[in-house]
DNA sequence: GGATTGAACTTTAGTGTTGAAGTCTTCAGG
DNA sequence: CCTGAAGACTTCAACACTAAAGTTCAATCC
């Protein structure tokens, strides 16, 4: 046995900590806070870390990235022809043109899409969905749909509509005190 | 004026559709689903998106990244004399441990932590949060507090208590299917 | 109508991340 | 002991992203 030194529980408990035992790490390291306030943003940031593990899981299985697969979405919810410019879909993303450019690339070469000049004016791209990419979309929708509606089983209807409102009020006092992208999107870091 | 093709509408519109024109969005595009669960998850997923950006620009205002500000985190919530081994703390952010190596260098170098070997067993490591560190973190969190505190202001206090259960509800599910990290927690793609 | 401004995208340099291979230490067996 | 195996971290090569500089085409100014 690896000698067991009284700090050698540095590495013993994987133990994540639950929800419940955050919360009290954060009273015990952080008194002046409201207990209330820091639940429901402690469960916002883990749902949405396992939301998102979840979801690349499934699209990986398509064989696609979670980055390509928001870029599907974005193209296929612009409507029929599906189509849009890198600028528009960078900003959409929270990406920055550079990086909207190799994304495209390389989905271009997996023939998700296809990436061309627009005849009518030579200084713009034009990316649109190909058919192959269309049905990847509905393949990974079909997955998502599934596993959102599993991950509500527990709530009834009304708790639903409740859960609903409730986060749409949170959400619109963040989107009016930060109107869309004030600068870039610049998601995590 | 630019030669406006009536495709030109490419990138005239910057219009991020709001939630309820991308909700609708969905309805035309995948007949096949459920408004209400798409309401809730598709609030929590701008959510999230917003958050993430107010908490980037707020650590950056103190000279610190969001990353570096997890890793704050994750040290202080283990409690005093707030020391981990980079493995677990890779395991807790969801990070490569060779990431973790990396992240751990800058930080060091930042003096917001120490790295040692643990003299007990040589192969250990031991990462320790420095007094500057944990001064950062006091402020951080002093903001993010506040952001937290203005973010459920328009919601009673019975509200935010529903929202809490109900979200709670919600990640008791995920957590389940997916307990903890089955594999590594490869957030985003 | 030729030069200037401006818009839309691409290229380049630098940083951070992953996956795989490598190093060093400790533990267990002969 | 000395060897082999396992564990904990680090190094390396490849890839994705950002910020800034560069390119190309279109519109406007004189």
């Amino acid at each position: 046995m690896p000698t067991e030194t009284p700090e050698a529980s540095l590495t013993s408990g994987p133990h994540e900590p639950s929800l419940d035992e955050q919360i009290a790490a954060y009273q015990r390291e952080f008194g002046d806070l409201d207990p209330q306030v820091e639940k429901v943003v402690s469960a916002l940031g883990r749902l949405n870390r396992r939301m998102n593990v979840a979801y690349g899981r499934q699209v990986a299985d398509l064989g696609i990235s979670n980055t390509e697969w928001e870029v599907l979405k974005t193209l296929v919810l612009s409507g029929s022809p599906y189509r849009m410019g890198p600028g528009e879909l960078a900003k959409r993303l929270g990406l920055t043109p550079a990086a909207m450019t190799h994304r495209i690339d390389r989905m271009a070469g997996e023939g998700l899409v296809t990436r061309d000049r627009d005849e009518n004016n030579r200084v713009r791209v034009i990316v649109e969905l190909t058919d192959e990419g269309r049905a990847k979309w509905l393949e990974a929708m079909r997955m998502a749909t599934n596993f959102e509606e599993d991950l509500l089983q527990d709530l009834s209807g009304d708790e639903r509509a409740v859960l609903g409102e409730l986060l749409i009020r949170v959400l619109r006092r963040v989107e009016h005190d930060q109107p869309d992208a004030g600068g870039r999107l610049t998601d995590l870091d």
